[in-house]
RNA sequence: GCAGGGGUAGCCAAGCCUGGUUAAAGGCGCAGGCUUCAGGAGCCUGUCCCGUAGGGGUUCGUGGGUUCAAAUCCCACCCCCUGCACCA
């Protein structure tokens, strides 16, 4: 472990001092450019963020190697309220969150107090992400880093929206928001106690009339108003009678006041129990039916409006609510109820769905044994209800116009009815209710009015959007539909709040543009950020002019350095840098980001540049779990990346996050993955290490003498991880590149050096050119390895700068590859019939087939390549030759023995066994004699199936077959 | 519901796109052996069932189908995970 810390050490500093990973533009050299989401500096990262960076970075360098001119940069994203709520909490002295800073991010005790201030903590955990990819080793060029509050990146967001502005992108206009009503702010996740997402749904208010009162009860389900039996109140509740936007309602008292932070005007006139209701009849707008207001106890005042409507035959807590009311007929007289007007009552059955009677929700109640209308199982069974009516429910015949309809589209278009005719109207309220506050206050909707949006509906845009994503490579190319779908999907979308950090609405500087919104084009600002920096350009400076003119090319250089100040060649060399490294070559992110950040990319980009600028390629991956587990700071199985690197140190770490699962999936980070890693790599250190000193010391080959099959076999095997860790780079397999290069060819050199060591003479040159090829292809995965094994291997110059191998086809020998894979299935045999005869060999005796089998096999071969044989047709085509009819009973046998395994023979390796043609089986025995003695621990023999001087006392050499030679055992 | 992913031997996990070289890589665990004063580590061998000769039998969520041949292709079904926004 200190040993691989120094290694990492040694070559970050070498990497920074050589400056290796800045890149300029460089007309002569092909350019990638590569982005990844920026981070947002509220925590450290852990090692689930390290996935999307690491394959990011793995990816720059091997782009690299491949000969590009990469540009890797990174920024941080200050923007939005997270920080500011974690400063909050952190200065009101949150124990929680004290404690996971403290236990979980190891933040300095004394560190705390000054991470009260947003912006500090902020720069806190900005350098500590910063520091955390230093030190895993990303070649990332950091002259261009900024933050998003940076007041040059401010205009640069201004310029944006302009452009946004200009195009008729934005727009204005009402939307519901989580709210707290004491501190007068939005809320947001991490505003709530519990860190819960306050969840907004709008419910229809169906409004039944009771004399010159209006009932407006709120449901999720509009379709259901056919099925209404009843209304319930809660008795116990209170409720108020009040003018809402000039209408008489009766409501609970909770509704009147959240009704006035939906842009309501309430009047409260005078209050009065629920119980006073009950007993009262009112009138269905929809079917004009009188029906009663009855006690319910499930009714939540806080809920909405405090009134329900009672649909027993598809909602389960109406149907139980209903069942407990008939079972308790005292109750009834207490509110001077006649005990048949509920007797009466029963279920209207409006909705027909597959698999569940007339009245599902007694179905469900029943199935799920409920009794009581408190039961919490009840949630499920209206879930379970809801889900199977509204996507596979019909309407009966008994809801009029509606009849027929899909539930789903019933919905809506009862709802959009209701509403037009004045009978119905709506309300937001939290569908996950209650969501506390931090501050302790039970929170509302409220409606906030002149939002601004950009307009992801507009239908044009739209279609720029999709002309860019079908010119993009997506990988996976599996989620291209998920893009395609996202695209369509999009409509407005609030780009500004009233709090938070970032940038201000230029037009309208109360409001602060958020975070998925300033962060779409800044792959842009990368390019020209460190001219900024380095000329000290001033914010002001930076006229939308100059935007226009460095990324649009817009107006004359001249002209606008006068007016400017910028010196007139900083702003042609931005213009030129700007150009050279876009369009953005590929773009990643872990895939939950598709539904909002990286579909916004597209569509900003599209809006603001043109066509030869859009991104061209998007990469995205799973998440990290941990050990099988979802990584989360309540499971307490979150390790902050610094402290895993401490741990395990910077390559294992990038290997156990790109090695365990290709794209798409999930990859699962364990202890015991990143030590196999350490140990993987401190094994190959080793090795590599000693075969550089066997080199020193022993004798020097000679040149002149020939290469061994064994020789050729693994040289030839080199040449086939290469083609296949090339072919799955390109395709952004990692896992299976690394697959490749650090266990296949692995493997294979075990083989290898097992082979040769007991024919007393290794050939160093050929270690070291499969060792020198690993180290170079593993330097996208593990540069810290790769570097100091190339550097012990005295390669001069940086593995991250050495070109990436290409695979040699001279060396390509598939004679030498097939000659091996008969050593390889004579071992095997050998051993498989000792363990069946349970015998330990004292000597094993190999029977070569005779080359008239040969003769036989091939042509069989060639044969079966135009179809399928049998062995009739071979055997009269065989016996055409005067060779083979002095052996016909031989020959048939034979034929019999091998005419199954040829038809089963795929057609590509038929064609090879072809090419090679007769094997000289005896020899390449010989050259393995020794290795074959020492593996089974016996003596070896090797003759030819019909030499005379064989000895075979069970007669077993004539059962030798091409490729298979017989055995003999004793 | 829509979209995406997944269901492979005791466990983790490859293979599936491009059907046959696959009883199915690799790792962990387990068993035996070597090494060691011992422990640990390392190395070797084995690890679906049967088998005194390299063989046979039964396997890759379930049920069908295509094919000479299916873990791999097609159809249906079951189960698990993720996303479905205004939040970074």
């Amino acid at each position: 472990m200190e040993f691989l810390r120094k290694i990492e050490e040694k070559w970050q500093k070498r990497w920074e001092e050589a400056r290796i990973f800045e890149a300029n533009p460089d007309p002569v050299r092909p350019k990638f450019y590569i982005t990844v989401a920026y981070p947002y500096p509220n925590s450290p990262q852990h090692i689930g963020h390290a996935r999307t960076y690491t394959l990011a970075d793995a990816y720059a360098r091997y782009m690299r190697m491949k000969g590009y001119n990469v540009l890797l940069p990174m920024a941080f994203h200050y923007t939005g309220t997270p920080v500011l709520a974690m400063a909050k909490r952190l200065a009101e002295n949150d124990q929680e969150l004290i404690k996971d800073f403290v236990n979980i991010y190891k933040v300095p005790k004394e560190k705390l107090k000054e991470l009260t201030e947003p912006l500090r903590m902020a720069r806190y955990f900005h350098e500590e992400i910063k520091e955390g990819m230093k030190r895993i080793g990303y070649s990332i060029d950091w002259r261009r880093e900024f933050t998003t509050v940076d007041p040059h990146y401010n205009r640069f967001i201004e310029w944006q929206f302009h452009k946004l502005r200009e195009k008729g992108y934005i727009k204005r206009g009402s939307h519901p928001v989580g709210w707290c009503p004491k501190d007068g702010n939005p809320v947001g996740q991490h505003d709530t106690q519990g860190d819960v997402e306050p969840e907004i749904g709008e419910f229809t208010l169906i409004k039944f009339k009771h004399g010159e009162w209006i009932l407006p009860t709120a449901t999720l389900r509009p379709e259901t108003v056919f099925g209404v039996t009843n209304i319930w109140v809660n008795p116990k509740a209170e409720y108020v009678k009040a003018v809402v936007d000039g209408e008489n309602w009766i409501i609970s008292r909770d509704c009147a006041e959240k009704l006035t932070y939906q842009n309501r005007r309430v009047v409260v006139l005078e209050s009065l129990s629920g119980k006073e209701l009950v007993g009262k009849t009112v009138e269905n707008p929809a079917t004009g039916d009188e029906i009663y207001i009855l006690p319910a106890d499930f009714v939540d005042p806080k809920n909405a409006t405090g009134v329900v409507m009672s649909v027993p035959g598809h909602a389960p807590y109406d149907y139980v609510a209903l069942e407990n009311l008939k079972s308790e007929p005292s109750k009834l007289t207490d509110y001077k109820l006649q005990v048949d007007v509920v007797k009466n009552i029963n279920a209207i059955s409006i909705i027909e769905v597959p698999g569940y009677s007339e009245v599902p929700a007694a179905d469900v109640v029943k199935r799920m044994g409920i009794q009581e209308q408190t039961d919490p199982k009840l949630e499920d069974a209206t879930r379970e209800v809801y889900r199977h009516e509204f996507h596979n429910g019909k309407m009966k015949a008994n809801t009029g116009k509606y009849a027929g309809m899909p539930v789903a589209e019933a919905k809506e278009r009862v709802k959009r009815d209701l509403m037009a005719s004045g009978k119905a109207t709506t309300m937001y309220e939290l569908l996950n209710r209650p969501v506390k506050c931090r501050c302790g206050a039970e929170c509302v909707v409220k409606i906030f009015e002149d939002q601004w949006f950009i307009d992801y509906g507009n239908p044009e845009w739209k279609a720029l959007a999709h002309k860019c994503l079908e010119k993009m490579r997506i990988y996976p190319e599996e989620l291209r539909v998920q893009y395609r779908y996202v695209i369509d999907w999009l409509h407005e979308k609030a780009c500004a709040r009233k709090s938070g950090l970032g940038t201000r609405l230029p037009w309208d500087p109360d409001w602060i543009i958020e975070s998925l919104s300033d962060s779409t084009i800044y792959m842009a600002y990368y390019t020209i950020a460190h001219h900024i920096k380095e000329h000290n350009i001033q914010p002001d400076q930076l006229t939308d002019e100059v935007f226009d003119y460095i990324f649009l090319g817009i107006g004359n250089a001249q002209q606008i350095a006068e007016k400017t100040g910028i010196n007139q060649k900083v702003l042609e060399a931005m213009r030129r840098e700007f150009l050279y490294f876009y369009p953005l070559d590929s773009r990643h992110s872990a895939h939950e980001l598709i539904p909002n950040h990286l579909t916004f990319m597209i569509f900003n980009h599209v809006a603001i540049f043109p066509e030869e600028l859009w991104p061209r390629q998007i990469v995205t991956n799973g998440v990290v779990t941990m050990e099988g587990a979802k990584m989360s700071k309540s499971f307490g199985n979150i390790i902050p990346l610094r402290e895993g690197l401490a741990a395990y140190g910077a390559d294992p770490i990038r290997l156990s996050v790109l090695a365990t699962a290709e794209l798409l999936q999930d990859a699962d980070f364990s202890p015991a993955v990143a030590k196999a890693m350490r140990e993987k790599l401190e094994k190959l250190y080793r090795l590599v290490v000693q075969t550089t000193e066997t080199v020193g010391n022993a004798e020097t080959e000679r040149a002149d003498e020939a290469l061994t099959t064994i020789d050729k076999w693994m040289l030839s095997r080199l040449q086939n991880h290469i083609k296949k860790a090339t072919e799955a780079m390109e395709k952004l397999e990692v896992r299976k590149a690394i697959q490749t290069i650090l266990f296949e060819l692995d493997q294979d050199l075990q083989w290898y050096q097992k082979r040769v060591k007991n024919c007393g003479k290794t050939r160093t040159s050929i270690v070291k050119e499969v060792l020198k090829t690993q180290a170079l292809m593993l330097a996208p995965f593990a540069p810290h390895t790769s570097e100091e094994l190339w550097e012990i291997m005295g390669c001069g110059g940086f593995a991250s700068l050495a070109p990436w191998p290409k695979p040699d086809e001279t060396k390509v020998d598939i004679k030498a590859e097939e000659s091996e894979a008969l050593i390889m299935e004579v071992l095997e045999d050998t051993r498989n019939i000792s363990r069946a005869t349970k015998t330990k060999p004292q000597k094993v005796f190999y029977y070569t087939a005779a080359p008239w089998k040969w003769d036989v096999y091939l042509m069989a071969l060639n044969k079966s390549m135009e179809g399928k044989i049998t062995q009739s047709t071979l055997m009269m085509e065989l016996l055409k030759n005067s060779e083979f009819k002095s052996k016909a009973k031989e020959l048939a046998d034979f034929i019999n023995r091998i005419i199954e395994e040829v038809n089963q023979i795929p057609a590509e390796k038929k064609q090879r066994l072809i090419m090679i043609g007769q094997i000289n089986e005896k020899q390449v025995l010989r050259e393995a004699e020794d290795f074959l003695r020492s593996e089974l621990n016996a003596e070896i023999a090797i003759f030819e199936e019909d030499e005379p001087q064989r000895y075979d006392p069970k007669s077993k050499a004539r059962l030798a077959r091409p490729l298979r030679p017989a055995i003999y055992i004793e």
